[in-house]
DNA sequence: TTACATCCTCTAGCTACTGTAGGTTCAAGT
DNA sequence: ACTTGAACCTACAGTAGCTAGAGGATGTAA
């Protein structure tokens, strides 16, 4: 039986994380001591490195519940469990695409700024002027 | 003289979202209508894009505080702004880094993925445990 | 004048936690 | 048995950057 503050290390997880789990139906209700102290057991410790793993990996939330929900239930389909991960593979890219011409963005005002006074600023001249970029950057959100 | 939907429209922001930066001082508190009605001219409509365009670089809001107050005093010295733009650029950097770790976990896990039920799913597999991961991706926080 | 879009304030909600206050329990050492 | 100190408990507030809704007032054109 573990408390809740080895199961925190053993998974990486800050003890209120856990807490916020079980709030919201994340982590299920664990069994309690007498003076009222969370105890886990392996399946716990399995269920939890399987959000914060996922997690790492950037799934939502919700999207976790749903890969634990398939994960529960060995005899549904793959494919619901393989649409979510190309969902955030997709996801993913889209960032990634948006950050690269953000990175361009920011390379080009750096290299621009020849030092001087804030008047002549490459950067605060760019910032001011969007018709100095070189992209439509129109969506925000990084 | 233009309605805060106007100052909307033309920036490409949403209303609340303009009452919100007043509130959080960004924005400065405009005139108003004998009304209430807010009343913005042209040096406001100048600082919300000047907002907005950062916003869409990825700055920070106190980081876009320091870009407007650099850009209101034309005789302080330029590094300052140029600081701010590299440290974002070192931010989206970081942040492109971690995502192709991501996409790499993220498109073998959907390719070894190969259909069946779920508990011969790999997606599930790999998320269960960590060490079939090629990288470590210990932060979390895409 | 009457309709109707737009405006107002205020409050709550979103994601995914994190931190703090004020108090209780557990386990080890004496 | 008693004490100490770390770890536990609940409850609430705060983070970033908005966004949405309720319920009511204002502005403008026909």
């Amino acid at each position: 039986m573990l408390t809740i503050g080895t199961l925190a290390k053993r998974t990486g997880t800050k003890v209120q994380t856990i807490r916020y789990y079980e709030q919201i139906g994340l982590m299920p209700e664990p069994g309690r001591t007498e003076g009222g102290q969370r105890r886990y057991g392996d399946a716990e410790l399995d269920r939890l490195a399987f959000i914060r793993h996922s997690r790492q990996l950037g799934f939502p939330l919700d999207a976790i519940r749903e890969l634990l929900d398939l994960s529960d239930a060995p005899d549904r389909p793959c494919h619901e469990a393989d649409e979510i991960a190309r969902r955030q593979l997709k996801l993913v890219e889209q960032r990634m695409e948006r950050l690269k011409a953000l990175r361009a963005e920011l390379k080009r005002m750096v290299k621009e700024c020849s030092g001087g006074n804030a008047s002549q600023c490459r950067v605060l001249e760019v910032l001011r002027d969007h018709s100095e970029c070189l992209t439509e950057h129109d969506q925000l959100g990084v």
